[in-house]
RNA sequence: GUGGGCGUAGCUCAGCGGUAGAGCUCUGGACUGUGGCUCCAGCUGUCGCGGGUUCAACUCCCGUCGUCCACCCCA
């Protein structure tokens, strides 16, 4: 074989796609049930775009994108996640609204170039949420909910939300400070990745999964006790909402995400099942990002989940769907007589029902085997014998039973018998 | 990006210096107008790709690509 997929990338095949189309129809779905409008938008942005809006100091900036030049020698980039776009977008054709929220979603393809493993691909697929417009503590909860609604709506169990606060720039800064201060007492015993952190960004530091690393954190100051006033009382009300509406969660004050953009609440949905790559989704409020992105200053909050892995998990907890596409009826003819008819019939019926058949001409016995093989549930056996008397004979694949129908009369009976399951 | 495992039929895998195999699937038949069970027969391979060693390489060596696992990071 000359030609294979690209590497981190692959084919979803037919067997696959509908339970593609079930989970994107799971959260399309809820994310309706409250208020979000779907965005498309492009494939690829400007580069810059995303150097600005992720970080220039994060990893997907600086090693993980697509990154090209077009004819005229633009520097693009595909997009490694949707937020930067969305809020392009939405600056682009000023979306906001004089007072409330902009309340969006998305799903898509989107890019990173990292070494592919379980749950990990170069092209992967995301759905997100935004909430632009609003510094209510009640909008993160909302998202929240829609995270955890799609993950359970999907079938899953064994879900894990985590939340924390990563404070804003009123206090943050000083508690970059203690952290810092503290790290550099416990320098030497730190990881290599974790030494460059504490000068570059010591919030990262926590993120460390190092075991040597997670050893100390027990004695390091957390942003917990360091907020400030406001944000104290806006991580407050987000959890006493979330217990509000019975949803469990843990605070971990050593989640800290990847992007630069997030500031106060912060929170990811995990799923037991899976191993390293065990985050299905995660997200949090960025009110510093669109002002940094030349809007004016606009509070916000969203999360975006991963498909490939909440499908991976479905499989795990064993609770993917049923999605069988099986045809109503398959036409089987019985003889030279049988099969002028088929073109005619099978036209007429597929008017309203899937219609299934054999193309090759074969003997009946062989289009029976093919007909449970579709997993069609009926079969009309047409020959001579039912053409001259005008019928056709219908055989119930599952009870066994056969029955002469007026061929006037075949659209009636099924719709008769298909509903009655 | 680092370390390790694995690439043999459509699928799951065995083989291991000397003529490429099994099960499942598929096709046909036993059953000439009726599926699932059973039995019989048959089809399918550049042994991932490229070099090297050898009289001889699917087998050993090197490289490469792909894939999986752990780490890093994330979705």
């Amino acid at each position: 074989m000359k030609y294979r997929a690209m590497r981190g990338t692959r084919d979803i095949l037919p067997g696959e796609t509908r339970k593609w189309q079930f989970a994107e129809g799971v959260f399309a779905g809820v994310a309706k049930r409250y208020g979000c409008r779907e965005i498309r938008f492009p494939i690829f942005e400007a580069t810059d775009l995303f150097e600005r809006g992720i970080g220039e100091m994060t990893d997907i900036v600086k090693k993980e994108m697509y990154t090209f030049h077009d004819r005229k020698g633009r520097s693009l980039t595909l997009r490694p996640e949707g937020t930067a776009s969305v809020v392009r977008a939405y600056l682009e054709h000023s979306l906001a609204r004089r007072a409330g929220v902009v309340k969006l979603f998305y799903m898509g393809p989107m890019f990173r170039y990292d070494r592919p493993g379980q749950g990990r691909y170069r092209q992967f697929h995301q759905v997100g949420i935004e909430f632009i417009g609003s510094p209510d503590p009640q909008a993160d909860v909302e998202t929240l909910e829609i995270l955890v609604g799609f993950l359970k709506g999907l079938g899953l169990r064994n879900l894990e939300t985590r939340i924390n606060s990563l404070g804003c720039p009123v206090c943050r800064p000083g508690y970059q400070q203690s952290l810092r201060d503290a790290l550099a007492g416990i320098t030497s015993s730190l990881c290599e990745d974790c030494i460059e952190r504490v000068e570059r960004n010591p919030l990262r530091v926590l993120d460390c999964k190092q075991e040597k690393c997670r050893l100390q954190f027990g004695k390091l100051p957390v942003m917990l006790d360091h907020l400030c006033g406001e944000c104290d009382d806006h991580m407050k009300r987000v959890e006493e909402m979330l217990g509000g509406i019975r949803l469990p969660y843990r605070v971990d004050p050593l989640l800290v995400r990847g992007l630069d953009y997030y500031t106060r609440t912060t929170y990811e949905v995990h799923h037991a099942g899976l191993g390293s790559q065990s985050a299905l989704g995660g997200g949090g409020r960025y009110d510093g990002l669109i002002e940094q992105m030349g809007g004016p200053p606009t509070p916000a909050v969203g999360f975006s989940a991963g498909l490939e892995r909440a499908l991976l998990s479905l499989d795990e907890e064993g609770a993917s769907p049923d999605v069988a596409e099986n045809p109503d009826v398959f036409i089987a003819p019985a003889d030279e007589t049988g099969e002028r008819e088929i073109p005619g019939l099978t036209h007429r019926l597929r008017q309203r029902f899937a219609v299934e058949r054999d193309y090759r001409r074969r003997n009946l016995k062989s289009q029976f085997k093919s007909a449970a093989d579709h997993g069609a549930r009926f079969v009309i056996i047409l020959g001579e014998q039912e053409v001259a008397e005008g019928s056709v004979a219908v055989k119930d694949m599952e009870s066994g039973e056969q029955a002469k129908v007026p061929l006037s009369a075949i659209e009636e009976w099924l719709e008769a018998n298909l509903a009655s399951l």
